[in-house]
DNA sequence: GTCTATATCCAGATAGAC
DNA sequence: GTCTATCTGGATATAGAC
């Protein structure tokens, strides 16, 4: 099926472009002077265009930082979907580890944006939400694959993925000393949960 | 020595009182609003002066960040002072780990500022940054103590730490389900460094 | 120490022409 | 679709009176 076939379409595919391009500056932005920096003027700017055209596409900033958002989530997806299938339970929940903390490190700004809510006064729509916790249940699967389903276990397991994103990010943009440790923090926890040392 | 023994001393305290008073306020706005929105004007509005009035205080923005940097880990070194002494070295490191987080959750405007450079545009002076590195000498101290000093084995202890702090901050802000994990997810790291499980 | 006055700039939102 | 024009409000910073 092309384009032409259905009414509407070009126009379609005409504004998904522009969207798209219009989220990818903005992202460039936000990598450049932080996810709380961002101002549609110079998202505009960056495409060529006024920042008052630019409501024509996303008709408020709340609009734009939730399309991000869901952008966000999208791509995220899409490192997961290409993930080699799970064999071992353990070994699917390090891979997932490695993939979320390498696609944090590498989009600093979608970290931020999507997970520690440093952008003020922004919340996610519903709809935006909803993707997210659509996204992040490939990662309660693989946890629950291996055993793993307790709130508090859960918990356990996010603080690492997170904390070694978060510090990495930091205090070592441009390094891996932290991202490296992903897999040993993850298997570390992992262990302690499945046969929880006496105390 | 009473203030009135050594001249000036009045008016020092007098003015080491009213930036109190600002950086209280200060923190007060940034709790609310966000460590990104702070604008000195609302934290002038907060006090009872006008916004040109607290240049006499703090003559720029960047300056009053500054000081909030350095008011933060002085706060933080204050918590780490009180701590009881180590008598088991896994528990030093413990302790302070339990006292970093519940710091950083009690405080998370503190964290973002301090930890997560999540203000646009600001870098801490060489003077508040050296201060950082005094006060998270002790955490060096008491991993050493555990045998811990490798750099890998640092991150990923600090790893642990910081995001069981971002989780709970970010996900959980009303509750303890991320900073209730500490222990059980610093031990089991400590345990993986100490005796690595062959791979 | 605090004020008024003001400069300069940037933000986001809306109306309406083409 | 993109523009011009404009509104409104907020930000930081500086000069100088009291």
């Amino acid at each position: 099926m092309t384009d032409s076939e259905v009414p509407g379409t070009r126009i379609a595919t005409r504004r998904a472009r522009a969207q798209r391009e219009i989220l990818d500056a903005a992202w460039a932005v936000m990598a450049r002077e932080g996810v709380a920096a961002l101002s549609v003027r110079e998202v505009a700017r960056s495409v060529g265009i006024r920042q008052q055209s630019l409501t024509y596409y996303y008709p408020t900033k709340q609009a734009l930082l939730d399309a991000l958002f869901a952008d966000g989530f999208a791509d995220l997806r899409r490192r997961f979907d290409v993930l080699p299938a799970v064999t071992d339970p353990v070994a699917g929940v390090v891979d997932l580890a490695i993939a979320f903390v390498d696609h944090c490190v590498a989009r600093p700004a979608a970290y931020h944006l999507m997970f520690q809510g440093t952008v003020p006064g922004f919340e996610p729509s519903e709809e935006s939400h909803s993707i997210a916790l659509t996204v992040l249940g490939e990662l309660l699967d693989r946890l629950a694959a291996a055993g793993v389903t307790e709130p508090a276990d859960l918990a356990l397991v996010r603080g690492v993925m997170s904390g070694v994103a978060a510090e990495q990010i930091a205090n070592d943009p441009a390094g891996r000393l932290f991202a490296d440790q992903t897999e040993r923090g993850i298997r570390a926890v992992l262990a302690e949960i499945q046969s929880p040392s006496s105390r």
